[in-house]
DNA sequence: AAAATTAGTATCGTTTCGCTACTAATCTGC
DNA sequence: GCAGATTAGTAGCGAAACGATACTAATTTT
């Protein structure tokens, strides 16, 4: 019994790490590196919040140094441009220039895309939910944050209605007003919540 | 619409590399690399006919050279045994020593296995499912070879009865017989078969 | 104001890995 | 059969990735 489960957990992990692994393999289009395609994708996805160097680090699960000097090359290639934080002296912002943005039009990984997107509406909800859990698991095994995105965030305030004065939605952990297009974007601030409605795309999308 | 779909196909995709890396990234571990763990990984899941540097090579999505230099310095660590084909003079076998077998309970991927054990047996088979579906498109798209267990393959004849002089299972690729054991590892000649076929497979082997 | 923490960078050495070249075994076509 | 093509595996080189350490500068803590 539980044997079996182990078994079929590992077919699992296997897929997952094989299907990264494929779909990740073609790196070297374009002149970019593998890292350097994630690093891109990366700062295209993440929010504003996360847009930082360090947050790039602990998401691609590599070491600031590193992920600094991945950076850094598509600084030089004129991918990113470099901000320094207002608010923080130390932090850096790093923006998708529009070379960037079109270029990504040609990511590696678009063929595992293209096979999510190949799914049913239903089937492919379902996956992202049940891939969210697993990452939050295995996140919080080693200690790491799941990066998720607001839209299933614990700290998600605001329900979209435009009341005087008040943004439609809100970041309860930074106190910062969201707008309806940053609901989709990756936070490193991200903390699992909602529950039900969690179970509730689920069990829809188990009926399918 | 369709923009909408490619979002979510994103997302998903996403997840997939996401989880991946994160659950590979603790790779160090017990003095071997991640690219050893990922050898050790593949030759404990692979069946006979796949346990052969070049299929390694191809499942890993790397050349056949550094695959070589993988398993070299498995076989001289004592993880693995070479052992040269008598069918074909210039294929060598790889099979685990007990030395491997036993380091393989401290696999790091073992959160991942984990994570996708603590699903519901349901989910987890239709992650199975949808998993694989994906990887059939990606593989597909940059022609290479899904790599797939015998209980959803094609090429899998036979219905477990034990005839006179006929065994339970065989492959009709190779013409081999199978055993029942065998029917779960992984195949480099694996070919998607029938929906039905694997609807079926797959509940009969839940039941085991 | 001093100490501790955090963001980011620089540099070094190891590991990985793509690439090319090579050997040996097998397969194909004439 | 036999010459040429193909395939399995290896060797070695160079580039890239990356972990580790050390460092600067900004911020927070006490």
């Amino acid at each position: 019994m539980t044997k079996k489960r182990q078994m079929s957990g590992r077919t699992v992990a296997e897929l997952v790490t094989h299907l990264g692994r494929i779909a990740h393999g073609e790196g070297f289009v374009d002149d970019l590196t593998p890292a350097q395609w994630s690093a891109l994708r990366y700062f295209s996805g993440a929010n504003r919040f996360s847009r930082a160097p360090s947050a790039f680090a602990e998401y691609h699960g590599t070491t600031r140094g590193t992920a600094s000097q991945t950076i850094k090359s598509l600084v030089s290639q004129g991918y990113l441009i470099r901000r320094r934080s207002e608010a923080d002296g130390r932090s850096a912002h790093l923006d998708l220039t529009d070379k960037a943005k079109a270029i990504l039009a040609d990511d590696p990984s678009l063929t595992l895309m293209q096979a999510a997107g190949a799914l049913s509406t239903a089937a492919r909800r379902h996956l992202a939910n049940v891939l969210e859990r697993m990452l939050g698991h295995v996140a919080l095994e080693h200690g790491k944050r799941p990066f998720g995105m607001c839209i299933s965030c614990a700290h998600l305030k605001g329900d979209g209605c435009c009341r005087e004065g008040k943004p439609p939605y809100e970041c309860g952990f930074l106190g910062e007003p969201l707008d309806e297009a940053e609901l989709e974007q990756l936070c490193v601030n991200y903390e699992a919540g909602k529950a039900s409605a969690v179970k509730h795309a689920f069990s829809r999308a188990a009926l399918r």
